[in-house]
DNA sequence: CTGAAAGCGCTTACAG
DNA sequence: CTGAAAGCGCTTACAG
């Protein structure tokens, strides 16, 4: 079998002879091909089988022009390591490869941060039928340079885009925010604030905002905004909100954080200024980070369905690509209780 | 633009005529052949980008053989969710696609848990020059799979098989193992147990398991360890571990446990038995995921250089893939200090 | 149901 | 330094 890699290239007219039928025949019965006869298949693929014999991609794509594969973009801040890409994108990026393996498509992944190394040209190059693009929308440039991509003919979802015309799924952060603020709510909490951010890119968080803030307002409560400090890392961002929140002397019972990474920092500026949570403060926070359940203590959130996010994802790539609409756009998400919050009174 | 995508493919003849030079000048000027003259180059390039032409990596790949491509698979537990594969090995595969995107190469990524549905042939099909395999060694099934894969003639480089006569790349566990137990010896600790696993496939658990021994005896201390339950998730085989350590009723005041995600749970366990970290009983994890900053307490941790240790699996598979030996293997470890254990005694 | 032939779009010896 | 031509290994009309 190593022969078969290392020396002679194996190709369909070695499968033909041994099976003794023509090459565009062992091309019809390996591609399953209705119109051969069953015997003859069964020839075909023990003779592929002898020789460990696979098409060759490069041949069959050339040939048809489809690549049946999907490129995937990680956009990360251009100062991050790798390894510190926000853990959401990474559990997105494995479900959006599950999901497009069960629809029978390749993935190429690519994480991109420099501006001047910014790479997406997959379709000129037939590597993929289409693009994917998820992670931070902190890096601007990157944004407008995939969103002329799209201008320019090429086929792109998106996830969380900062663009609301663009072709995107997003959490169902408005549904997700009422179910957080109904549960801090329902906890006891009244003075509940949210850290947001609105002169962001991030559209999320405006949506988690409105969410939260039209709860409260059913309930009579006023809704309240401590704004992030786009230029810190996400953790920073949490420390510093607390800080300004303090020190603007309003009270507050409980916070509603449009992010588990800012969440995170919450958690540690709170617990260094000796603030307990969740009895003198209940934290939530959004989006079903691993890291949140290890937190101190560990963190009430949202959690999106990833699987439902890595295939809704896929599916309207896949349908855009065939020139079909698809007006499914929200991933529902769910709430996971844990002990930064209190459960509802009296339980 | 968009016509070049959704309309007649732009070829290279294209690129000569308006270039006024025959098409395999243009292959040549595109692909930087130094014997094609600086004014004809420049027409060239200048053509290519007025009729926004790229090269079709799929006629160019069959006609060199070569991918410029290389297959990342990342394999996981059966049962396990692709939101909960082990963050690290998310960052080491952020690190490999950076890695190989420095080395001008792309990188096809593929997540594999059930063992009929295991795929590799990627030489074979010439989807890639080469693959490197990552993931829990919990999957018995896969790693034999692409053990056998290897055996017929592919490429193949792994993150820390549980087979040593393959081509790994690992951390320098060893070296790890006697930081932490040194770390811990010089905080003032003096029974210091190891949760650890020498009936596992995963090698790298003995590798450390023998540092942190040989470090204990230097010391004139006797090494003890706790053997983990495989057949649980991570952090319940930390959980469990503590349990069983308790129950044994040998007193210890350190633990050094040989990855995070079982550290994780040992925290959670010793937190809910109300025993104090780093007081009563310090802790120190290995693998440097990112959940242990937030854990209760900071997880102090061996984290190993992600960034070498993706070029170095990217360098040794295209160096096997040239034929050409090499001998590093190992990746630099340094210690992460947290709250999770003391500092050096009478700091 | 099967076969002979064209052609996808490149790269690269070969010739000049 | 540049061009004409062969050929990589398939898929798919077309013919029978």
């Amino acid at each position: 079998m190593a022969k078969a890699l290392r020396g002679h290239r194996i190709t369909s007219f070695d499968v033909a002879a041994l099976a003794g039928v023509s090459q565009s025949t062992v091309s019809r019965a390996l591609a399953g091909d209705p119109v051969v006869s069953e015997p003859t298949r069964t020839r075909v693929v023990e003779a592929a089988r002898q020789l460990n014999y696979y098409v060759d991609e490069n041949a069959a794509r050339l040939r048809t022009g489809r690549t049946g594969t999907i490129a995937v973009v990680v956009i990360s801040r251009e100062e991050e390591d790798h390894a510190d890409v926000n853990p959401f994108y990474f559990s997105l990026l494995g479900a959006i490869c599950a999901a497009a393996s069960n629809r029978g498509h390749e993935t190429i992944v690519s994480f991109q941060a420099r501006p001047d190394t910014l790479a997406g040209r997959y379709e000129e190059q037939r590597k993929a039928d289409g693009l994917i693009v998820i992670g931070t929308t902190a890096n601007r440039a990157a944004w407008d340079y995939y969103r002329e991509l799209g201008e320019d003919g090429a086929h792109v979802c998106y996830w969380g885009s900062p663009f609301d015309d663009l072709d995107w799924i997003r959490s169902d952060n408005h549904q997700g925010a009422r179910l957080a603020t109904g549960h801090l709510i329902d906890a006891g909490y009244r003075d509940i604030v949210c850290i947001t951010s609105d002169g962001s890119p991030q559209r999320q968080f405006t949506e988690r905002w409105v969410g939260y803030a039209e709860r409260m307002g059913e309930e009579g409560l006023t809704p309240r905004d401590v704004q992030i400090d786009e230029r810190l890392a996400r953790e920073d961002q949490g420390r510093k909100a607390v800080a300004d929140l303090i020190a603007g002397g309003v009270p507050f019972d409980a916070i509603f954080v449009c992010s588990d990474q800012i969440a995170l920092g919450v958690l540690l500026e709170l617990h260094e200024r000796g603030i307990t949570v969740p009895d003198q403060v209940g934290v939530v926070g959004f989006d079903g980070i691993r890291s949140g359940a290890y937190a101190i203590p560990p963190l009430t959130t949202l959690e999106p369905d990833f699987q439902s996010a890595g295939t809704m994802l896929v599916d309207k790539l896949l349908k855009q690509i065939a020139g079909r609409p698809s007006p499914e756009r929200r991933v529902p998400v769910r709430l996971v209780e844990r002990a930064s919050s209190r459960g509802p009174k009296g339980t």
